[in-house]
RNA sequence: GACCCGUUCGUCUAACGGUUAGGACACCUGGUUUUCAUCCAGGCAAUAGGGGUUCGAUUCCCCUACGGGUCGCCA
């Protein structure tokens, strides 16, 4: 048997939980819980002056509300920690020692320590991307200054750690995921360049290479890079907007990855299992807000009741639906049909709960200008109250009587009647919405709406 | 500017030299539901451009264009 997979998510805890680091930490869970492998939560704090508690709180929060749980990292522990990059200074010092007791650093006139560089061609072999070789020393001996627009001369020796005492990221990086045995390392196309500089560290300290895996970026709809500011750049607009965790994981795992058939809405025990580094494709994709929502409201559909209920009360409360009303669960598969997100739901079913409606004007005006609106509404009134047993099956005895005494078809009373209960032109089946609603509520809606024509 | 990666319908993608270039979202049209939504059927729509290699290129190679990335004592 080969070595279990090892993979890592290593955030930066300076904001939010990009969407973009959600799916990298995705990729990484998803190889991991599909080979039974280790998924490691690593900390790279180690730049004080920006990383906030907050943040930290926000990814880890983040990374739950979407589904994925660590094997070894913050709040769990593990065989290899500290998973907090500002503790495990001892670690690196104990490396860089490594580095000085063969030459391979040294402290430069400014009292920062940096690794010298290996004059001769660096190949990496990277799973996505292939191999490339690359002269550092040489490559490095000139930077772009991109005040100037031109190269100037330059140290090709890395710095790896600071006057101060504390360490760089690309030292760190390459430190603990040897120390972690990370089998895998993926990661955005964004550190393909640096990774030739990881590869002289890991030569230098005498350790394998793990496997790169450079996924492709995503990038806004319009083809630009997706910011912090971005619309759906945050997991938390996600979370607000009442989307469905499985349905995220679902699509940003679509934005990068194929399962190579025809097959697109996967729960994410379906992922884990469907889940090939082979099926990563090479090109940079754009978030489509639309299919996202579309994929949410199939997620939606295929929740049973009780989840449904779990997963809508946030959004229920936030609008005051009473959860222990007796009608809730009726009212919510009788909504679950035609919503999207979760946070279209309560607007849905308010209607039943509320003692007041807004009747929309846009809806208003689609039937105010009709020459009998007030027969219908009367007549609807009139065969309403008649009716003892408010049934679905009554109701609509009711209007088409009322229909037929007008000389209308049925169709022509539905939006006036359903105007009338909801004050929307739009929602959920009629029918059993008026039955939800109740007789007495439906009549003095009528009559409202008719003393409003 | 140098180096690196990429480029199939508007978008996400399939097709590992031979397909009428497939699917999905979006959009449009019809049907079902006497409402709304779902649903069903159909339609529109792509190999960036130019050279090679080959009997044959979406597929392999080169050039150009475009997009993205890297070039920090940020991660």
């Amino acid at each position: 048997m080969s070595t279990t997979v090892r993979t890592r998510f290593a955030p930066s805890p300076t904001g939010h939980l990009h969407i973009g680091s959600a799916r990298t930490a995705l990729f990484n869970w998803l190889l991991a819980r599909h080979t039974g492998g280790t998924f490691v939560l690593r900390v790279e704090d180690t730049d004080a002056a920006r990383n906030t508690e907050a943040s930290r709180d926000a990814i880890f929060s983040g990374l739950k509300w979407l589904g994925m749980d660590w094997d070894e990292g913050p709040q769990v522990g593990g065989d290899y920690g500290p998973y907090f990059q500002s503790e495990r200074n001892e670690i690196y010092d104990r490396y860089l020692a490594q580095l000085e007791a063969s030459d391979r650093a040294y402290k430069d006139e400014s009292g920062a320590t940096r690794f010298r560089m290996p004059d001769q061609p660096i190949t990496i072999d990277d799973l996505i991307c292939g191999s490339q070789t690359i002269n550092l020393k040489e490559q490095g001996a000139t930077r772009w200054d991109a005040k100037l627009k031109k190269d100037v001369a330059a140290n090709p020796d890395l710095v790896i750690r600071r006057a101060d005492g504390s360490y760089i990221f690309h030292f760190v990086n390459v430190v603990d995921d040897i120390d972690m045995k990370i089998t895998h390392v993926i990661r955005g196309e964004d550190h393909l360049s640096n990774t030739p500089k990881h590869a002289a560290l890991f030569e230098a300290l005498g350790a394998p290479l793990p496997i790169f895996v450079h996924i492709p970026l995503n990038l806004n709809a319009d083809g630009s890079k997706m910011s912090k500011r971005d619309q759906g750049a945050s997991i938390t607009d996600y979370i607000e907007q009442g989307f469905l965790p499985s349905a995220v994981c679902n699509y940003i795992a679509l934005l990068g990855w194929s399962p190579k058939d025809d097959e697109e809405i996967f729960s994410l025990e379906k992922l884990i299992k469907r889940f090939e580094l082979s099926g990563i494709n090479r090109s940079n994709s754009r978030f489509d807000f639309k299919k996202c929502l579309w994929l949410n409201g199939e997620h939606l559909r295929r929740l049973d009741a009780d989840e449904l209920l779990q997963k809508s009360t946030p959004f229920l409360t936030e609008k005051n639906i009473p959860l222990d009303d007796p009608r809730l669960p009726a009212a919510l598969q009788l909504i679950r049909e035609r919503a999207e997100t979760l946070d279209q739901i309560p607007a849905g079913i308010a209607p039943i709960f509320s003692a007041d409606i807004e009747i929309e004007e846009k809806a208003l005006a689609k039937i105010s200008g009709r020459k009998n609106i007030t027969d219908v509404l009367q007549g609807l009134h009139h065969s309403f109250a008649d009716q003892s047993d408010w049934s679905e099956e009554n109701i609509k005895a009711s209007i088409v009587a009322t229909a037929e005494k007008l000389e209308l078809k049925m169709g022509a009373l539905m939006l006036p009647c359903r105007i009338a209960a909801t004050g929307k032109a739009g929602g959920p089946d009629l029918l059993p919405l008026l039955v939800l609603i109740g007789k007495n509520i439906v009549l003095d809606r009528i009559t409202q709406l008719i003393a409003k024509l």
